[in-house]
RNA sequence: GGGCGAUUAGCUCAGUUGGCUAGAGCGCCACGUUUACACCGUGGAUGUCACAGGUUCGAGUCCUGUAUCGCCCACCA
């Protein structure tokens, strides 16, 4: 600050765009965001769940980000050495696909048309920018990540890990290969994820079809009928499944029925007894129909698959629902995710009749060459012909569609990796189960226990190109002897390499996976080889030896597993893995439980034998107004940056933490700001999905993030924000004025140590409550109570702060003698004040930081001390229990009710607030002497006089009354008395008054509260009915004098 | 279908181990530019604590059930 500063000059409202700018970039400069090692501090580190490069932060960013900032500006002034760890996720799905769209829309091509190794590089290319974008949005938002560690899970330290990570599972014989239905985009040719799918009802049919017996025995039905809503999968089909005990199965199903029958409400009753109909109905007409079909079965009969001419075995499986369809079930293995289920039950074949492109292949036999749809009405007619089309019902669907491609989904198996989870889950569960890692809140560890307790294997290959490729090198040996050549090959290279054997029969396409070989020589072996490390040379003589690479990369939570010590340089040892590992929180939302959190405690504890976080804090979810998610793809998003444009970075921290409350998910009413006139428009289902929508007072058309069209875009942005913020913003500002005030009247400031004895009531008043304060918010934020810590902030800064401190302040800058202290003490109490609010809101109190610095230096009540130069770097305020007073606290109370006694007065009796008023208390002699030397106060603060205390002070003639306590204020009206406003609000105070002591009597006369609540509540009520009975004795005494003087 | 959570003022939310005469902000009403702040100040009005039972001397708080909403997981030949 130069000499020429004034405080007088600063502007009335805190001009947070330019000091954010100007502040992160000092913070930058100088360095504050690194964590070092060696320093010999407690380690505090998180690491940041990081954020898809795909898109730019929304609003759940923010709260997540936000809160881990205040964690770690916290700690970081508690003198911890902390370590936030930032960085980016692949999020391959995503990102390729955004990336393909772009391809598809600007350039018409598919990624076919660039190959893997262009497209991958296009990809890199707008991973670079967006990852700027992030970064730069977090930079905004004040985030003190230390970015010279800035990670990216698919950079070379964290494919080092991945790989490291690949292959010791591989070798620890957790990796192996098997078949897995995936979700098939026949239109992108990609797997798509079970959460890109949705689900939509189409008209659609439910054909019945007629499989003919293989040389029926007399008695026995000449054919079984199977239904389906997919009639061209038949061709795939290798089983007929009946139920093994249809009679034992419908008896079940008719008592379960029943029970919910009992317990259910009316209008459920309805579709139950319908049930309930159906199952008896099934009984009568099916039952001995199914049940010659499973003896059948039993006996090993077949059927004969149509159109194929397949022999096909009649099966038992519990899957065959006897009070569904015909009764019967036709099995795909290959194409249906439960017949694939019970098609490994049963050892069936699996044959699948899909290509890639969506076209059957030679396995459909004559169909080769269609697409689905056409096979579908090709089968359809081919069995008609052939006399085997039984029924057709129109039917709702509820089919899977891609949400990319928008086509429907076809399952498709295909060969997979997985990783095998039984030991790996059990150490993550144990993890928690033994609290080495704490979920809070609690409730969440339940859903993390269920999840990993199914300890299913996790399938993570992804047919994708974007990705961390799976390590693998296979090949396939045609007999033995290529085998045992491949073997002694392999042994001869040096080295750390690991493989396995896939042993299939001949038939690969028709035969199921088996590790157990009968017949050896009939066995065709792969060799599958694990890679740890990237190696060129042996690479090339690999495939040289006809060995092919994998082409599917890994599932993207396979890198963000190892996130914790991925980041840190794991797998080389070094001392920011020993400092910072285990990270000491995680802060994230719930739905990424088990898809993030339990994997890295899986992972962490199977890579670096110990946890990768201590303590886990899930957040609530951020929704719009309908209380629905925020998501891009709804519209309802908000961008971070339009609201800090609007009401500042430090406004959308303190929103977010004020928020963020253990059990609610946060709502959110969202607004479309106009960018002609600045009217806010309420968000609805309807506008939000407008490219362009029209102001509703100016008129005035903007554009939305959903403009496309080159005049949509030509329209100005309107910006979605939300009215929450305010709060925050107004909060931000009051702190800004009061600071303002505050520096204004540090003109003349001389540091000097201020002894107890010359603390003012108000400053013992003030100092025990900070002490309070100060304890209840490092408490909340230790528990990660942002809601709790924040309001506590408020409402001290503003109610008690700027409302009773700051105002009590004006009077003593009057008094020279009473001036020095109060501004010692007032410097002091705002630099602790700053401190306090940093990690929420840390532009404002940094700005207001270094105006301190140059208007007080060197400040404390002990003894002065020059103080940091960022506030970043200053201790974190300990509760000073020497300040803990309360009866200070007590009293000032009082002085706080007795002041609005007198403006209640005047605001009553319509005064104007230059009109002066006198007043008077009725009180003890020991109130008088405390409150008699505010007296000051009463005339700043409430523009009254004091013309008596004690016990004896004479009651105007025409007064206004308020009781506080035990005393009694009047204020002396002179004649200017509204007497109907007294006598309305005596009433009114009476009837209350009268109320709540017939209901204090009736509790105290219930012999049973006296006996048996504690002793202290019984006595508390006693007292309490006593006090409001001489209330309601001078609310009488004062509505008699009014009666007289009316 | 399974699990979890929510339901408190017009709106968004607090409300610790049951002791409540239920709070805050916004909005609303009245007054007000008093030298930090109108993004402000002072005062005021506003509630069948979703519903129904139960436990208890006492229930917004604990238990059971119902309704509505939301989230997660599974399933949907």
């Amino acid at each position: 600050m130069t000499s020429s500063f004034s405080a007088n000059d600063l502007p009335k409202r805190f001009d947070f765009t330019g000091a954010q700018k100007r502040i992160y970039a000092s913070w930058e400069a100088r360095n504050l965001f690194a964590a070092r090692t060696g320093t010999g501090r407690e380690p505090f580190s998180i690491v940041i769940p990081p954020p898809n490069v795909t898109g730019a932060l929304h609003l759940g960013h923010a709260l997540n980000n936000t809160l881990q900032d205040v964690l770690i500006r916290m700690k970081r002034m508690q003198g911890f050495e902390t370590l936030w760890m930032p960085g980016t996720d692949h999020a391959g799905i995503a990102t390729q696909a955004v990336v393909e769209r772009r391809l598809r829309e600007e350039e018409q091509k598919t990624r076919h048309d660039l190959g893997r190794e262009k497209l991958v590089e296009r990809i890199w290319a707008w991973k670079d920018q967006y990852e700027q974008r992030i970064i730069s949005q977090l930079k905004q938002m004040g985030c003190s990540c230390d970015w010279q560690r800035t990670r990216f899970t698919l950079d070379e330290t964290c494919a080092r890990a991945v790989r490291t990570t690949f292959f010791d599972l591989f070798r620890k014989q957790l990796i192996y290969r098997g078949k897995r239905l995936v979700n098939w985009d026949s239109f992108l040719q990609t797997a798509v994820s079970d959460d890109e799918v949705f689900h939509e009802m189409v008209e659609g049919h439910f054909w019945h079809f007629h499989y003919p017996v293989i040389d029926p025995l007399p008695g026995e039905p000449d054919r079984v009928t199977v239904a389906t809503t997919r009639p061209e999968t038949m061709l795939g089909d290798t089983a007929v499944a009946v139920h093994p005990d249809p009679a034992a199965a419908l008896d079940r199903l008719e008592t379960e029925l029943q029970q919910r029958l009992a317990a259910a409400p009316e209008r459920e009753r309805e579709t139950i007894e319908q049930q309930l109909e159906n199952v008896s109905e099934r009984r009568s007409s099916m039952l001995p129909a199914l049940e010659q079909l499973r003896d059948m079965a039993n006996d090993g009969r077949q059927v004969l698959l149509p159109l194929m001419e397949r022999p096909i075995p009649l099966i038992t499986d519990e899957w065959a629902k006897p009070d569904l369809g015909t009764g019967c079930v036709k099995i795909t293995p290959a194409h249906d995710a439960n017949d694939y289920d019970v098609g490994q039950r049963q050892q069936l074949p699996m044959i699948n009749i899909l290509k890639k492109d969506g076209q059957l292949n030679a396995n459909a036999g004559v169909y080769q060459g269609l697409s689905t749809t056409e096979a579908r009405t090709q089968v359809v007619a081919d069995l008609d012909q052939q006399g085997l089309l039984g029924e057709v019902e129109d039917r709702e669907i509820d089919l899977a569609h891609s949400d990319r491609s928008k086509t429907p989904i076809e399952p498709l198996l295909a060969d997979q990796w997985f990783v095998k989870m039984d030991k790996l889950a059990q150490l993550a569960m144990d993890a928690v189960t033994d609290s080495r890692v704490q979920i809070f809140p609690e409730r969440y560890a339940k859903g993390y226990l269920d999840w990993l307790g199914e300890k299913r294997d996790w399938p993570v290959s992804r047919q994708l190109w974007w990705g961390h490729r799976i390590p693998i090198w296979s090949c396939s040996c045609a007999d033995g002897s290529e085998l045992e050549d491949l073997q002694q090959w392999l042994a001869s290279v040096p080295g750390d390499l690991s493989f396995q054997l896939e042993l299939t029969s001949e038939q690969n396409e028709l035969t199921r996976v088996s590790e157990l070989v009968e017949d050896a020589s009939k066995v065709h072996a792969t060799v599958h080889l694990c890679l740890p490390e990237e190696h060129p040379e042996l690479q090339h003589q690999l495939v040289e030896r006809g060995f092919v690479q994998e082409e599917d990369v890994l599932d993207t939570w396979f890198s963000s597993a190892l996130w914790p010590h991925s980041t840190l340089g794991w797998p080389e040892s070094n001392e920011a893995l020993d400092t910072f590992y285990p990270t000491s929180t995680l802060i994230t939302s719930r739905d990424i439980i088990t898809l993030w959190v339990a994997r890295m405690v899986l992972m962490g504890l199977n890579n670096m034998e110990d946890v990768p976080f201590r303590e886990v804090f899930i957040h609530p979810k951020i929704l719009d107004g309908y209380g629905e998610t925020m998501s891009k793809s709804k519209g309802n998003g908000v961008d971070p940056l339009d609201v800090i444009d609007k009401f500042g970075a430090d406004a959308l921290r303190f929103g977010l933490a004020y928020l963020t409350t253990e059990t609610q998910d946060v709502r959110m009413p969202v607004q479309l700001e106009c960018p002609h006139c600045q009217q806010s428009i309420d968000q609805t289902r309807e506008n939000r999905e407008l490219p362009r929508v029209e102001c509703d007072s100016c008129k005035q058309a903007f554009s939305t993030q959903w403009a496309r069209s080159e005049e949509d875009l030509a329209l100005p942005r309107g910006a979605v924000v939300s009215e929450r913020f305010e709060i925050a913003r107004n909060f931000c500002n009051k702190l800004w004025n009061a600071s303002r005030f505050v520096l204004i009247n540090l003109e003349g400031y001389q540091p000097a140590a201020v002894a107890d004895e010359e603390l003012a009531f108000e400053d013992r008043w003030l100092l025990s409550r900070m002490a309070t304060v100060t304890g209840q918010v490092t408490e909340a934020l230790e528990g990660y109570r942002f809601a709790e810590a924040s309001r506590t902030l408020y409402d001290f800064a503003w109610d008690e702060f700027c409302s009773f401190y700051v105002e009590m302040a004006k009077a003593r800058f009057q008094d020279d003698k009473a001036a020095p202290v109060a501004r010692r003490v007032l410097a002091h109490a705002l630099d602790q004040l700053l401190r306090l609010l940093h990690p929420v809101i840390p532009f404002i109190t940094e700005g207001v930081w270094e105006l301190l610095a140059a208007a007080a230096p060197r400040r404390g009540l002990d003894e002065p001390l020059q103080q940091s130069e960022s506030i970043m770097t200053a201790d974190w305020p300990v509760p000073d229990a020497s300040h803990r007073d309360v009866v200070i606290e007590e009293q000032f109370a009082l002085f706080q009710q007795v002041l609005g006694a007198v403006r209640e007065i005047r605001s009553r009796q319509g005064l104007s607030p230059r009109e002066s008023i006198e007043f008077s208390v009725r009180c003890r002699d020991e109130v008088a002497d405390l409150l008699k030397p505010m007296d000051g106060f009463f005339v700043t603060m409430a523009g009254a006089t004091s013309v008596g205390w004690g016990p004896d002070v004479a009651v105007p003639e025409n007064n206004a009354t308020v009781r506080v306590q035990d005393l009694e204020v009047f204020v002396d009206l002179m004649g200017l008395i509204d007497v109907e406003a007294e006598i309305e609000r005596n009433q009114k105070l009476k009837e209350r008054l009268s109320g709540q002591i017939s209901g204090k009597e009736k509790k105290l006369s219930n012999q049973q509260f006296v006996d048996r609540a504690p002793a202290e509540v019984v006595e508390r009520e006693r007292e309490s009915l006593g006090k409001i009975k001489q209330e309601l004795a001078l609310v009488e005494e004062a509505l008699a004098r009014l009666g007289k003087s009316k």
